[in-house]
DNA sequence: TGAGGCGAGGGAAACGTTTCCGGGATGTGG
DNA sequence: CCACATCCCGGAAACGTTTCCCTCGCCTCA
């Protein structure tokens, strides 16, 4: 292999008998004799010619490059969403950057600062608690911003919403319509956003059912399986005339069922179970979990899609998408 | 907000009253004296300056990003693989870049020609498959690769593998050793390197527990729940008397236990199942599922810490590195 | 046939850094 | 007290593009 350094657009220049601006010109298309662009494209094919992006960065101010921050990757909603928003971004011609902040509320805020001063042209960002200092730090963003998720009103900024409030009362309303009277709900972290939402759907949905609240029957944990699990079976045991369970998440919602299945009660004859989010986990658990769709993969491509307006100089006030939750009823529930 | 442009060097060096050399020195940590350290410091806060990476780039011949490609993020094993990956490259300042080729051989080798020659120091690939002309991209990059996966012997890259031949033929022998006699085999594409590799390790396995081959109780099918849940029903419903199946990834195998249910056949009683790449899915699984786990976690990890030895200038011989194997027993085959 | 207009292409500046080089100040030893 | 080495810092070049501006040649029209 050789240690040569990369053709640049002078050695193409060289080679073709131009001046490097005729190269760049023949290259970009802004040029209109056929012979120079054929000379030109001939002497890139010899050389081997590649443009630094870089250089073209440098010049031209913007990067090709965006960047998605979440969490953490592994959490399935997330997931959904990066499968939607890289092909979304790449047809374009963007780049993703992919940034976990691992629930770091510091690193979060240092992804918005760094990130948004540098080496991208907009940015992609699930919070998953919102602070002043982020909002603060929303309103001076340098490039584009789309945050999924619940954001105040007077940010000027992108947003793309689930309804997990309505999605969690849909669950309940459910729930109640099939025959349940003793509805559980685990939650994960009452302190974020997704928590307090789905608690709040999941009170309303009792409400609009006419079913009492009993606070003996929610559980804060986290939104895990194991965690879901315990809480689940701590829960059970101590109510036994519980007849549903609401779980915030498929990981919970899964754990929920392992429990029952512990503790020999038949789903969905005696315990009617449904999770949220609708991942890939609920269709292949048994019995298949009913489950609300978020519509993370419809959320993904929707942010995806606003920023590259942005990106296209749409300069119009902040827009606000909110996508129904639905519910996909399975066996759980059934 | 102000539409000003972004402070730079220049600004900075204006506002301590000294060279943009020693402002450029003072912050890169190559100079010794204190006093022109604060003063800098004082004025970069002052000017609110943020060094531009693309500059910096296009000068040191360094981008800072690192490509992780594969086919598919959704896959479970990719995902680990990218969880323990960023981290690792974030912690020494690396920032990394995402590409799914969606199993698009083209596009694989489109990323191999443009990403390796530009914006990115460093690429770590899982290719499905390997062509000549993988090996001959991979001969030709112009950054150090490490290929996650199986990789003729003489093509000179780092390489970290997964033994999932020895892997299969675990599980095989774990069926066996448990008293299974007729072990049907559901499989992904034989094309695809680790579909043959599976398949080898069955038949090894076989061999190994002194089983007879049956072409019968293989099938050769997609990495998909669907599929495998068809296929399984398609071949248990052909031959009852199977006792055992393995999948090869965990999907396949989730879809198995469907199919058997489906059946009425009870696991393990009847039939034990066991799956590959020990995903979170197995565990909640129902029964939970025994996996072979090719520590796809562990080989994210070790490319990562391969691929930073060789941008720290590492220039010893390609390494292989092999990640071994080891199964997961949980009450699907216990 | 000559003047004016137009288009194509070359030269050079600019993007924002890092780093080489050289000059002046400072310190040390004879 | 002078010569020489040392250290700091400023000037300027370079990284590889894009694009502005200007010149030159050609075509058209009077």
């Amino acid at each position: 292999m050789t240690q040569r350094r990369r053709p640049t657009i002078h050695e193409v220049a060289r080679v073709a008998g131009v001046s490097i601006s005729s190269v760049s010109r023949a290259l970009n298309g802004n040029t209109s004799n056929a012979d120079m662009v054929a000379r030109v494209n001939a002497a890139v094919r010899e050389v081997g010619y590649v443009p630094s992006v870089v250089a073209q960065s440098l010049k031209t101010r913007h990067t090709g490059q965006i960047a998605f921050a979440m969490e953490d990757i592994g959490n399935a909603a997330y997931l959904e969403m990066v499968r939607r928003i890289q092909p979304t971004l790449r047809d374009e011609g963007y780049r993703l950057l992919l940034h976990s902040t691992g629930a770091d509320v510091e690193d979060e805020l240092g992804v918005l600062a760094s990130l948004s001063q540098n080496y991208v042209d907009g940015l992609i960002l699930c919070p998953l608690r919102v602070t002043d200092r982020h909002v603060e730090a929303l309103r001076q963003t340098a490039v584009p911003v789309v945050v999924i998720g619940l954001l105040p009103d007077d940010v000027p900024v992108d947003n793309v919403r689930a309804d997990s409030r309505v999605g969690a009362r849909l669950a309940v309303e459910h729930l109640a319509e099939a025959g349940a009277r003793r509805i559980a709900f685990i939650d994960g972290p009452l302190d974020t956003v997704p928590g307090r939402a789905r608690y709040d759907g999941f009170r309303s949905g009792l409400a609009a059912a006419g079913l009492p609240e009993d606070d003996d029957l929610v559980r804060f944990t986290d939104f895990q399986f194991d965690a879901g699990r315990r809480a689940a079976r701590e829960l059970l045991t101590g109510h036994p005339d519980v007849d549903a369970v609401l779980g915030a998440n498929d990981l919970i919602a899964m754990g929920v069922l392992h429990a029952l299945r512990d503790l020999g009660r038949d789903v969905p004859g005696d315990v009617r179970v449904v999770g949220m989010d609708d991942t890939p986990l609920a269709a292949t658990s048994f019995p298949p979990l009913s489950s609300v769709s978020l519509g993370s993969a419809d959320r993904g491509r929707i942010a995806a899609e606003l920023l590259l307006r942005r990106l296209d100089g749409d300069d119009a006030p902040p827009e606000r998408v909110t996508v129904p939750p639905s519910l996909n009823v399975r066996e759980s529930s059934r």
